[in-house]
DNA sequence: TTTATAATTCAACTATTATTGAAATATGGA
DNA sequence: TCCATATTTCAATAATAGTTGAATTATAAA
């Protein structure tokens, strides 16, 4: 899976406001499994409505998908595509340019 | 080098723009040699004002540098700083999960 | 010293993004 | 059916970001 460069400022954009970012982590840690929004609300201290928005703007940029269950949703983290905007990053970084990337930084996925 | 959730979130800030990811990634190309900003106006078709707008906040972002030659000044991409924050990234979103990232994906560098 | 060039700064404006609280929607359980 | 819970949506507002063009600073060259 790629990304384009229109893609890619979507997710650079996503992440790039803290309760959003802490958000992601949040969903990365918990995994395949996925967090609800209550459970992330929680966990973040941040009210639901704001924390709607949020995930709404995650969605957006494809880096989190929700799946009803009952009445909750279950969000989950999209790996995928967040390495793909990696890759964007990596590749676009090094291109034409000795960039010292020490593999050990790749090595703990 | 290493960079913490604030500098990360303001590294992505700063590159969650077309027009400031066009410049970073015309540093990146020039590589150690830098570019000034005519020359990046020049190539990118963007006016010098906005242009300096926005590399000041490539800059407050730790991801470029400007040094003064003559009546120029010449930015250059901060690989150091970039790298860190890829390295950010890459921690945060394999935390606790197997994530299927691909080798080959860090491999470019 | 004057002139031209490179780049930045500033002010005014427009557009986008974030926050808040109240109302709406929908599901599950009593 | 009725009530409580989970989440979203909406409207109002506040804050931040981006764009534009004119003015400023500083350097180099004539």
């Amino acid at each position: 899976m790629t990304v384009d460069s229109t893609e890619a400022v979507r997710a650079l954009a996503a992440l790039a406001q803290p309760q959003r970012l802490a958000a992601f982590r949040a969903l990365v840690v918990a995994g395949p499994q996925g967090l609800t929004p209550g459970a992330i609300s929680l966990q973040l201290g941040v009210a639901p409505s704001g924390l709607s928005f949020h995930l709404k703007e995650l969605t957006y940029a494809g880096l989190v998908t929700a799946e009803p269950r009952g009445r909750n949703l279950i969000y989950r983290a999209e790996f995928g595509r967040m390495n793909a905007v990696l890759g964007y990053l990596t590749e676009h970084c090094c291109q034409g340019a000795a960039c010292g990337v020490d593999a050990a930084a790749c090595a703990p996925c």
